[in-house]
DNA sequence: CCAAAAGTGTTATCTGTACACCCATGC
DNA sequence: GCATGGGTGTACAGATAACACTTTTGG
């Protein structure tokens, strides 16, 4: 392998994240300002260059330390993006991650090194982002109807736990589609992934649920 | 982005298939002998070097047709590897196909510019592989388990049509697992990709099967 | 006519879907 | 006591799994 050979010289990747949430009936998408060039000013997902001394994994979590200021959360792959020309700067791959947290949790940074902004936006009202980046969100966001199915994707999406109803109004929300409540508690509490917290939601009118949490350790047999 | 920035400067990708078949009860997968550096002279999955000007796809396609000259392939995406240190040259993130092909097609290159051998070997008797590829093939036997199930990837495995038991012993040999003739041939019919040929196979001694063959043009709904 | 493998049909079980009623709360 | 939404059980249908017998060929 000749590293200077013109063919395959100048290359590189891009590791980039849709980290989602979901917000009283809304999916939204973490975006965030870009600061430099290419794309200055304009919105994007989170991501950048992958560096040589660090894993793909490793690389999505550094920029979304970098970029947003949180760290810990949990990656799932979604896609690789490949298109010869979808970086004006270099030839570059892109590996895309998706990450689901806290519509609500108030760590997010709203400007650092790189970035002058950071914001939630619906997915029916993202604009025109850098790159190819609106293409990768449609596609992690079919990811991520295949991955609330198949995966624990969602067990970081509330830090104070949950009651069924809710987690049912994520699912209808982010899948568009409506489930029968007692089918719907009975598959998820089949998966054996929750469990009860023997809390009650804080009522408002109706009768209280109980509130659940994801268990520690268990993984969906389909991870 | 800088290009001459030293963190992400000198990364390349690695496009590799791991090419299988199945021949009288084994899988077995095609590998290449290298003809130079780095690892001179050791077998190796058929890959290389993805292009500047070519998608993933493309690529792998391009390294299957310079290392044993066969075109017109059919690749699955299986995985990614990219441990820092998984190429001596550079850093290398490695992007992996599945492909199957008739184990007794006779275009398969012995030598080429850049191979001086090629040979199908059963998986239990691969030897210590170039690069990571050792870990890469097992990745992708693992997938392949999960691909015939789900996609059509076996659709290119016989030139010539199949019987049905036939093609359960295929299954069964990827699986290493044992089917009910009846239920499984209930199964594969239902999925609708398959269609009588006509054909009656050479018997040797017992009851002659029907022939069959993959109908054109028809996707498994999970591909 | 016997051995070997192909081909077919029926029954039981499980999984998923459809659906009706009761319960706890605030007002 | 009524409106609102939470919680439980049961019946039906479609899919999967288990299983027994007949057919065609070569020797």
């Amino acid at each position: 392998m000749e590293v200077n050979n013109p063919l395959y010289k100048g290359q590189g990747l891009h590791v980039i994240t849709a980290i989602f949430t979901v917000d009283k009936g809304d999916v939204k998408v973490l975006l965030i300002k870009r600061k430099n060039k290419p794309y200055e000013n304009m919105w994007a997902l989170v991501g950048g260059a992958l560096y040589n001394n660090e894993t793909l994994l490793d690389g999505a979590k550094r920029e979304i330390k970098e970029k947003i200021g949180i760290e810990g959360i949990d990656l799932y792959y979604a896609g690789l993006f490949d298109k010869v020309d979808r970086s004006p700067v270099m030839r570059m791959v892109a590996v895309t991650y998706i990450g689901v947290i806290d519509r609500y949790r108030g760590d997010i940074l709203k400007e650092t090194l790189k970035t002058c902004n950071a914001d939630w936006f619906k997915i029916s009202e993202v604009p025109k982002l850098a790159y190819d980046h609106n293409e990768i969100l449609l596609a992690c966001l079919e990811e991520l109807k295949r991955k609330i199915l198949e995966t624990d994707v969602l067990k970081t999406l509330f830090v104070n736990g949950f009651t069924i109803p809710e987690l049912q109004k994520v699912y209808e929300t982010i899948l568009n589609l409506k489930f029968d409540r007692r089918n719907f508690r009975k598959k998820v509490l089949s998966l054996d992934l929750i469990e009860d917290t023997g809390i009650m939601e804080n009522f408002e009118g109706n009768k209280p649920a109980k509130v659940y949490r994801f268990k520690k350790n268990k993984k969906n047999k389909n991870v």
